[in-house]
DNA sequence: AAATTCACG
DNA sequence: ACGTACGTGAATTTA
């Protein structure tokens, strides 16, 4: 044996950790006999992994043994006040223990002792057998374990993401030794175990004394040598606290255990028992992993795929023709395919697969022409990620009109996943694994060095889209989305790569000047700020902020959050006249967000080129709109003047040129008006009148337009707003500041005077009902199974997401079309105009000089002839030489 | 990682 | 008598 590696588990722990990972999924995992199951399953994942990263030869899953141990016999209070264990979690602890057995690891537990002096004990058997250990826990006190050979994994957050505690770690985290923590825990005392140590002490001075002094005995040694201090009473008073502390706090290096390292060397797997236990628990994938794996022949535990390693010899064989179907798949390691590294790639053709690393190899005449040929079709998942990647080497792809995850996301967009492996397991498909497996992530993210653990990842990710292609279709077919895909989303796709590829140009001068005067601005108000709250504090923090208010000041608290008083725009607007430090925490607010959002965030996203190179996810949002990261040009300040000045710094790419904005005007109320029949409301905007005035003339009985004050138009506006959402008497009450009564009233008026928009509410309603989703006007589907709901919130959500969807959804529909013929028509007048950005209802191009003419005509009109209507399309032009101006 | 806040349509 | 507008992304603090 080459290596002797010791793997040891907190069992208790780590099935606690599993368990509330999934607790979400808590009542979607259960075994046909209604056992709940999500521990189990976490369990065997996160072991996996970790299987997989030690690669032990020796395992041990220790577990506690109950409550009474030798720590409760010296201390009574020891744990006590814990919350019960969930009864859904102790019913899965036998199974760990069975599924443990059955995968030929040893567990073990003994009387009047925890885990933790099992997992100490042996960590000591393995540093005299000269063994590298890895402990792994979802409990801080095992860190002083941590040695030059052994290393203490501690779960942050979930099971996914582990700390490793090495003793230099420690020292980071800590400023102490693994041994000198047990120290430090003596005078802090452990809460979460129920101990106290010296009153007064927390982890930072405990640290401080620690190093200090070295040790609890040496500093009580010296303790009559310490200067008089309120600290130095405390220490003497809790004297025999911190010598209690620390016994408790001292994990047993030499507990009385029956077993020796020899006993938890790994067994062979008992394939037949554990798959009767998948089988018993119903874990379809874990099955799935067993029966790729040829399991109990004795072979590898990852399905094999044959595939072809290209390489500069034979790169030039791979040909292909018109005929042939062929699969593509670029890998990039990370999220932002406009920078990420290259993995590789792997290409199908002929029922044969070639994989390289050496994503060069792409650029070879032939394969570049396989990509490059419109008549060659490729199939591919995420066909605009693969686009930008592609171009980044050079090849402009073309044919590529298949992509697996537009697909699946018209099927079904509950759940949102990006990762190929994930959304083939939702089809039955298991032989290809999640990217989260194969590459990890966080800090542990990497490419594996093993050429065949990445080839066949690759390789398994052609085969899933080639097979899973049919079945989709087949379900597009079924919904009726054939068209949907071929016509919207896969040209959208094409269009955004280009428009992302373009990206925007963005002046960082202006941006930093902006910066300079905001920060004077900021500087001001914050000294302002704590003149008045008489001490310095931290502005950012909303508990701060909330204690300096409520609390110093005395201002009413009008709204609770779950962890304290509220500090939002909402409750401070309130709270203005009484004090003038709340419209100056609001001024800093409003500015610190321009600052830190905008000017910052924009100034670190600017690319080489002087631009910034949005994303724009298209399978992310359930109504299907896009959204936008990395940066997000959805969200650019417009409501306030400061907030403005930052489109200031959004320039067209030539100096003269014009940055021209076009966007639909009340396209949801449009879209409303079509779908709903209302004849009132089409007349409306049939006739061309300013709908919300309309509205106030029909909610408040008024004969002529002229009778329309602003404050009704206001109101009218929110109830238009509103109804579009799924408007409620307390929602609108509440948006507008008036009682109840009076947003019932005008509810009420609203349907009297537009009766098919309630029918138009009611059906959305009930359709949703029977069929299970809502449909827009292009028949995108948003499943809503809430709608069934016991509950009465989580049903009325569900209702009003019936309501709104299709509105929503529709008006993204009709955008995207809008963009793929305005695209069209830029190529076919062959215009240097780019469109740069969409904003839902608002499309931005990058112009120049002499092309502004042509585009004031052709963007508002292309746009209005998006789609027909049963009432007009508008959108309103502007234009100039940033996107300030172009209003 | 969750919670809070606030930017947009 | 319930508790309540629809859809997003990013920065920051807190735990």
């Amino acid at each position: 044996m080459a290596d002797k590696k010791l793997l040891l588990i907190d069992g208790n722990s780590v099935a606690f950790r599993a368990f509330y990972a999934l607790y979400r999924q808590l009542e979607s995992f259960k075994s046909p006999d209604g056992l709940h199951t999500n521990a189990i399953y976490a369990f065997k994942n996160m072991l996996d992994v970790l299987l997989k990263d030690v690669d032990p030869t020796h395992v041990l899953v220790a577990f506690d043994a109950g409550k009474v141990t030798f720590r409760t016999k010296m201390y009574g209070e020891y744990k006590g006040g814990r919350a019960k264990t969930p009864e859904e979690l102790l019913e899965q602890m036998p199974y760990i223990q069975e599924m443990l057995h059955d995968l030929g690891i040893k567990t073990y537990e003994l009387k009047n002792y925890e885990a933790d002096d099992i997992i100490g004990t042996f960590v000591d058997k393995g540093e005299k057998n000269g063994f590298t250990t890895t402990v792994v826990t979802g409990d801080r006190d095992l860190t002083q374990l941590a040695s030059p050979s052994t290393t203490v994994e501690v779960t942050k957050s979930g099971v996914s993401q582990l700390e490793a505690y090495t003793p230099e770690h420690m020292k980071e985290v800590n400023g102490v030794t693994p041994t000198e923590f047990i120290d430090m825990k003596a005078l802090m005392g452990d809460n979460s175990d129920n101990y106290p140590g010296v009153e007064g002490i927390g982890p930072k001075t405990a640290s401080n004394l620690i190093q200090e002094y070295g040790s609890v005995e040496n500093l009580y040694d010296h303790i009559d040598e310490m200067k008089k201090s309120k600290r130095k009473e405390r220490l003497i008073r809790d004297k025999d606290k911190a010598f209690l502390a620390k016994k408790l706090a001292t994990i047993d290096r030499d507990s009385p255990v029956t077993i020796d390292i020899d006993d938890v060397k790994r067994q062979p797997v008992d394939y037949e028992k554990l798959r009767q236990f998948y089988e018993k628990m119903n874990f379809r994938k874990f099955l799935a992993e067993l029966n790729a794996s040829g399991a109990g022949q004795g072979s590898a535990d990852v399905e094999k795929v044959e595939y072809t390693v290209l390489n500069d010899d034979n790169v030039k064989d791979v040909k292909a023709t018109e005929k042939d179907t062929v699969e593509f798949y670029l890998e990039m390691l990370g999220a932002n395919y406009h920078l990420a590294p290259f993995v590789g790639f792997s290409l199908k053709l002929n029922d044969k697969i070639y994989v390289s690393r050496d994503v060069e190899l792409l650029e070879e005449d032939n394969i570049k022409h396989i990509l490059e040929d419109e008549k060659i079709k490729k199939n591919v998942f995420d066909l605009k990620r693969t686009m930008v990647a592609a171009h980044r080497l050079g090849i402009h792809t073309h044919g590529l009109d298949y992509d697996m995850l537009l697909a699946s996301y018209l099927i079904n967009n509950e759940n949102n996943s990006n990762d190929l492996g994930e959304i083939a397991h939702l089809y039955g498909d298991y032989s290809v694994k999640t990217d989260l497996e194969v590459y990890g992530k966080g800090k542990s993210e990497h490419v594996p060095d093993n050429d065949d653990e990445l080839f066949n990842h690759l390789a398994s990710k052609i085969n899933a889209i080639e097979s899973l292609k049919k079945p989709l279709l087949e379900k597009l077919k079924d919904h009726e989305q054939d068209a949907l895909f071929d016509t919207i989303e896969i040209p959208t796709a094409r269009v955004l790569a280009r428009m992302e590829m373009n990206g925007m140009k963005v002046e960082a001068s202006t941006l930093i000047q902006l910066q300079n005067e905001f920060a004077v601005k900021l500087k001001e108000l914050e000294d302002k700020i704590y003149d008045q709250a008489g001490e310095k504090f931290n502005l950012n923090s909303p508990k701060q902020l909330g204690h300096i208010l409520f609390e110093k000041l005395g201002l009413p608290p009008i709204k609770k959050t779950k962890t304290g008083y509220s500090t939002s725009v909402e409750v401070l607007d309130q709270l203005k006249t009484q004090s003038p430090i709340v419209s100056e925490i609001l001024d800093y607010r409003q500015i610190a967000k321009i600052q830190s959002t905008y000017v910052k965030g924009l100034l670190d996203v600017i690319q080489p080129d002087g631009r910034v190179h949005t994303r724009y996810l298209q399978t992310l949002t359930a109504t299907g709109r896009l959204s936008s990261v990395d940066p997000n040009l959805q969200n650019i300040p417009t409501r306030t003047e400061e907030g403005k000045q930052i489109r200031k710094a959004f320039v067209p790419s030539e100096p003269d040129g014009y940055i021209f904005s076009c966007d639909y005007s009340q396209v949801e109320l449009r879209v409303l008006a079509h779908v709903s029949g209302d004849q009132n409301m089409q007349e409306a905007f049939k006739t061309g009148y300013d709908i919300h005035s309309h509205t106030a003339m029909k909610i408040f009985h008024l004969d002529s337009p002229d009778q329309v004050t602003p404050l009704m138009r206001r109101h009218a506006k929110a109830v238009n707003f509103g109804i579009v959402y799924g408007i409620s008497d307390y929602g609108l009450s509440k948006n507008l500041g008036i009682s109840r009564k009076r947003a019932q009233e005008f509810i009420d008026n609203y349907f009297e005077q537009y009766p098919q928009i309630k029918d138009y509410m009611d059906k959305a309603v009930q359709e949703a009902r029977d069929k299970g989703y809502a449909e827009t006007i292009m028949h995108r589907r948003r499943y809503l199974p809430d709608i069934h709901a016991k509950k009465y919130t989580v049903r009325a959500f569900a209702e009003r997401t019936a309501i709104n969807s299709p509105i929503q959804g529709s008006a993204a529909d009709i955008i995207k079309i809008a963009m793929i013929n305005m695209q069209k028509k830029l190529d076919e007048l062959h215009l240097k105009t780019k469109m740069v950005v969409q904003v839902h209802d608002e499309l931005i191009f990058d112009v120049p000089k002499d092309e502004l003419e042509t585009i004031k005509k052709i963007v508002p009109e292309v746009m209005q002839s998006a789609v027909k209507l049963d009432v007009p399309l508008i959108a309103d032009s502007g234009w100039g030489h940033n996107w300030y101006d172009a209003k």
